[in-house]
DNA sequence: ATTTCTGCAAATGCTTTGCATTGCA
DNA sequence: TGCAATGCAAAGCATTTGCAGAAAT
């Protein structure tokens, strides 16, 4: 796999401490933080960085391919350093997002769905998307 | 297939003409407008009607079940009178919404993946939302 | 007669923008 | 050194809220 700092360089974007960090966290986590979340976790080693600059980072590592914007829950985006295609559970209650592992959403990312789909509307695919929604075991009493 | 005034009247919500008239636009379009869309319909026939109302309109149908909320896009949520779960595209490009209907999600609501997922993540799942991104027929040039 | 809803305007809150400064390359 | 990125504050917008008047039950 490839280092991040040299797909940065390959697309002349600038190699810099708050992009290596907002991306090291989101290889740390598998909580699928928003934003704001984040910049809470970056404050303490990082006093000095700003809301907009995560708010930046995300959108310059999201359109190089570094990770993949989930459209889940309040509270805006959340963000995942996962980008192979998988399927994920959002909990209603407190608001958590897990991962769906066992069975992978290249079940539809191959042909068999991805190609009916393009037959059918005529759009040319370009991505999935799997969200399951419910409690999770902790908010379900 | 009961009516929507029942359905309301059940619940002990009122029938108000902004209600039926919201109701009726999602109905009659396959669109999946959201509330601007909606509110700009709306203007000709109820010049009055305020966004405001729109925005509590669609709040109150989605929480009785009358509707269902897409996040999908931008410009914030769109709507989908159909409540059936069924698949959806957007067009990355013009912002359009469309219906998968040839394979219904439904193969996902049922026993199999449902009760899969169920079982591997602990969570109580009550929906699923399947999307599909990329270019429509009138955007891939 | 009550109670809820509507419409307006103000308030909120998330996200973006502009720009001077800093820091990679 | 030159150009891009950061940080701050201000601006922008979509959405929500509060409340007086209107409408539904």
């Amino acid at each position: 796999m490839q280092a991040i700092e040299e797909i940065l360089r390959e697309k002349r974007i600038k190699v810099t401490p708050q992009r290596m960090a907002v991306y090291a966290i989101l290889r740390e986590t598998r909580k699928h933080p928003n934003v704001e979340m984040i910049y809470q976790k970056l404050k303490p080693s990082y006093p000095a960085m700003s809301l907009a600059t995560v708010y930046k980072t995300v959108d310059v590592l999201n359109k190089v391919g570094l990770l993949q914007e989930l459209k889940v829950g309040e509270g805006g985006l959340r963000y995942d350093a996962i980008i192979k295609p998988h399927p994920h559970v959002y909990c209603e209650k407190c608001g958590k997002v897990d991962d769906v592992e066992q069975f992978s959403i290249e079940d539809f990312h191959n042909d068999s769905v991805m190609q009916h789909v393009q037959k059918e509307t005529g759009y040319a695919l370009s991505s999935v998307q799997l969200y399951f929604y419910g409690k999770c075991p902790n908010c379900s009493d």
